[in-house]
RNA sequence: GCCUCGGUGGUGGAACUGGUAGACACGUCAGACUCAAAAUCUGAUGGGCUUUGCCCGUGCCGGUUCGAUUCCGGCCCGAGGUACCA
């Protein structure tokens, strides 16, 4: 019978499901392991991205599985999101049955491709069940002040109409839309990731080695933790007198202490307190007044664009060690949002500062010794600073620090680039905010007994404004805390809160999913993830935020993790002519068509076959042939095999042929424990299964073929469970599936070894070698092998690799 | 600019801690089967040459070594991240 993909795949599929082959036992004794692939967003379709983070997830549990791990292969939908409203806009689908009917339609392509996922702990992240467990997350992050509602400059997407947090600006653009984001001043709530910042970074250290370097360092410059020294500018008096008592000084950040004397004047940002006062009171030129305002206006990234442009403020600062008149000014290069909007100005030692002091002919002033040209930023010694002259800059930095904390002048300071995470979204498809504002007790968080605080249904989604804030009814409430009447948060919740504690929902039993969010032994049993799938997009954004929930949630007592992805593999994209599949390019490749075409097996064949999984995967879809073609040859061999169980086979009485057959077999079984366990090379087992097979093929023994069947469908499996298990199914009832299968060492010891001659460092010529020879015996059929090339030359010196090769140093006589 | 990763045949990619570069597959070419085609099978396939064999060859230049795709130094190119963070 010829290979027929879709009566197997048909068939297994519905014997798993019968069978629910795939649900992790209740046991927290048993060893276990958490493979997880990052959940989907129900767009409508799975596109080839998904086949692939799938495909290498699945090879993993079912590997695990197979070696008597507990597996938890859990999947879900991330379901809240803009897509979900803008179909709503465009076709006037309600974003619940929008959601809801793409999920139905996911869920039947993930099944057609075969993957043993769990099916009792779906879920997606729009359930009322789900969002009830983080409202009340929410609420508890605010009673411990870890949540909190300011309003501040945000970075606003007009066309989403919504704000976006720090990490989903990318190049001063929406992540999602990439509509040039505005900045605006307004209020929204904020999680205090920066209390967690130096956890987040000192735990990276356990996760080197576990997770790819990039992402740890992207995650290191993202925290961007930098130590200094902060201290006070105080303003001479006559500077004093025009702010009236408001202001008499203010604060600066510094991570080069070791250049304080060569400070020649100080710039602060354009929405400085002490510049904002000056603007708004008149105190400076109206022509001034006008560009200030308009630096203001502008985005930090379009200012990024400018040149270096100031103006002087008209008042002075007192340098704290030298009591120097120091002239202050405001500059498009201070950024408000860190260490203060006010900095310490050294042109000779910092390149900004420098340009600037050039532009406006500002002096500079050495004081660090080495290079020529200026500005130098290197190491060296310092001149001209007071008692500090002659010092190394290096031990400066930490003397000068002291020195101002004895004095009472400054002190030692961290200062992070992280800011904190901005969380509400001014959109109605989001867990809702749950919060109420009441005139008489202000912020109030809802009653736990009342949550889930839900989305309601008749909502008009224009795209224009808030829906929930346009909503007729639905943010008239009662005060949870005086009963009086009160006003609903109309904001919802970034989506990315849902991602970041999903790992922990999966894990608990969803026989408990009512009643808690998390369950704690559970959670302690299966976290962290063994292994984590997913693209590189998510380096930063959604692996950050995770790590932070993770972080929290074990402070307020559900689990004891303290990371939640004990080791990451980032997939590279899947690519044609070049480029990222897409719609709008039109170089895309249905799964469903496809698997219809193919079937499941060969689809997974191919995505592992073609590039190791940490690459990009160029489509190719004569290589997908290759793929078909290597599974029908596979499954037209069972014939060849000649008993139901591993043979025992007499190695010494088979012929050459046969015997390296059983070689190549062995070899692919002791590759496979390395790529399923650390490499996940995926190509190259599959290549030493080709190997194996193509070796087969130059033997008939009967006992050789059901051995090599035998070991390679237990390897395949992973990776073509239906027609693997179809054929150990009729061949061996399975029994090949049962565990951990032997290597045999007998089968890798040979009668001679071939040894390669090289002279003078190339390749000569070969010998066949007894493998009990001594090292002279081995030089001397060398250089008998090579005396052609060893005619008029001097031996200088010899090499013998064990078991690989011969190498004679030469020069001429 | 800075940080990270990468650069191997016509293509995707192999090569363990330095030890026969190009496994495996795709493509191409030739052949078998066929009236023909498809499918299948067999063989060849890094480049060059004066072809029993020799020379060159893993982005470029240099170094260490008996031996370098692998280690070191300098450069070129590509991808990703980040971007006035004081």
């Amino acid at each position: 019978m010829s290979y027929t993909p879709s009566e197997i795949e048909a068939k297994w599929q519905k014997q798993w499901e019968e069978e629910q082959a795939f649900e992790p036992s209740d046991s927290h004794t048993h060893p276990k392991k958490y493979i997880l692939s990052m959940f989907p967003f129900p767009s409508g379709r799975l596109h080839m991205g998904h086949v692939r983070n799938y495909a290498i997830g699945d090879a993993l549990a079912r590997y695990y599985r197979k070696q008597q791990f507990n597996v938890l292969h859990p999947i879900g939908w991330d379901a809240f999101g803009m897509p979900a409203e803008n179909a709503a806009i465009k076709h006037g689908r309600h974003p619940k049955d929008w959601t809801y009917s793409n999920i139905d339609y996911m869920r039947k392509e993930l099944n057609t491709l075969g993957l043993s996922f769990s099916k009792t702990r779906e879920f997606a992240t729009c359930d009322p069940l789900y969002t009830k467990h983080e409202q009340k997350f929410i609420i508890e992050m605010f009673e411990k002040g870890l949540l909190y509602r300011e309003s501040t400059t945000v970075n606003w997407c007009e066309s989403c109409h919504t704000v976006l947090a720090n990490e989903q600006v990318e190049e001063g653009c929406c992540w999602r839309c990439d509509n040039p984001v505005e900045l605006k001043e307004m209020p929204g709530y904020y999680l205090d990731i920066i209390r967690y910042a130096d956890e987040l970074l000192e735990d990276l250290a356990q996760l080197e080695g576990k997770w790819p370097s990039q992402v740890i360092t992207m995650q290191r410059n993202w925290i961007g933790k930098s130590q200094g020294l902060a201290f006070d500018f105080e303003l001479t008096e006559e500077s004093k007198a025009k702010f009236g008592g408001k202001f008499d000084r203010y604060e600066v950040f510094t991570t080069r202490p070791d250049t304080i004397y060569g400070v020649t004047y100080s710039a602060l940002a354009p929405e400085h307190p002490i510049t904002k006062y000056l603007v708004e009171h008149n105190l400076l030129e109206d022509e001034v007044a006008q560009k200030i305002k308009a630096i203001a206006n502008m985005s930090e990234v379009e200012r990024a664009k400018q040149d270096k442009e100031g103006y002087p403020l008209g008042i002075s600062v007192i340098h704290p060690l030298t009591g120097e008149q120091i002239p202050v000014w405001t500059a498009n290069f201070v950024l408000a949002s860190y260490g203060g909007g006010a900095v310490m100005a050294v042109p000779a030692h910092d390149e900004r500062d420098f340009e600037f002091a050039t532009t406006y002919n500002l002096p500079i002033k050495r004081v660090i010794e080495g290079g020529e040209a200026l500005p130098y930023t290197g190491n060296g010694t310092l001149i001209d600073s007071g008692r500090f002259s002659c010092v190394e800059n290096d031990e400066a930095k930490t003397a000068i620090i002291n020195y101002m904390e004895e004095e009472g002048k400054g002190k030692g300071t961290t200062n992070y680039k992280l800011r904190n995470w901005g969380v509400s979204r001014q959109r109605y498809w989001g867990a809702p905010i749950p919060f109420v504002h009441c005139e008489d007790c202000g912020l109030v968080p809802e009653k736990f007994e009342n949550l889930p605080v839900a989305l309601p249904d008749d909502v008009e989604i224009t795209g224009e404004g808030n829906p929930l804030e346009n909503h007729p009814t639905w943010k008239q409430c009662k005060c949870p805390k005086c009963g009086g009447e009160a006003l609903r948060e109309t904001d919802t919740l970034d989506t990315f809160v849902q991602s970041s504690w999903y790992q922990f929902r999966y894990a608990t039993n969803p026989k408990k999913w009512e009643e808690v969010g998390i369950d704690k032994a559970d959670a302690d049993y299966w976290l962290g993830v063994d292994q984590y799938i997913g693209g590189i997009e998510h380096a930063i954004l959604h692996l950050l935020y995770a790590r932070f929930f993770t972080k929290v949630l074990r402070d307020l007592g559900y689990h004891d993790v303290d990371e939640p992805f004990e080791r990451l593999l980032t997939q590279g994209m899947v690519l044609k002519d070049g480029a990222k599949m897409s719609k709008s390019k039109g170089n895309t490749v249905d799964p469903d068509a496809l698997v219809a075409k193919y079937g499941a097996d060969t689809a997974r064949l191919f995505i592992l076959f073609a590039a190791p999984p940490q690459k990009e995967l160029e489509w190719n879809d004569s290589a997908v042939d290759g793929a078909f073609r290597f599974i029908k040859k596979l499954y037209d061999r069972k014939s060849k095999v000649a008993g139901s169980t591993l043979p025992d086979i007499d190695h010494s009485a088979l012929g050459k042929e046969s015997k390296l057959a059983r070689v190549k077999v062995y070899e692919a079984l002791q590759k496979s424990t390395e790529v399923y366990e650390k490499s996940f090379a995926f190509n190259t087992l599959i290549a030493a299964c080709m190997e194996a097979l193509n070796a087969l093929d130059k033997q008939d023994d009967g006992d050789v073929w059901t051995e090599g069947m035998y070991i390679m469908l237990n390897l395949l499996e992973p990776i073509i469970p239906h027609v693997a298990t179809e054929l150990s199914e009729t061949l061996f009832a399975r029994e090949n599936f049962g565990g951990k299968i032997e290597v045999k060492e007998e089968v890798f010891v040979q009668e001679s070894i071939l040894y390669v001659v090289m002279i003078g460092g190339k390749k000569r010529t070969q010998i066949e070698v007894d493998p009990s020879a001594s090292e002279e015996e081995i030089l001397a059929l060398a250089k008998e092998a090579g005396q052609k090339w060893l005619q008029g030359m001097q031996i200088v010196k010899e090499i013998v690799v064990p078991n690989k090769l011969v190498n004679l140093a030469v020069k001429p006589s």
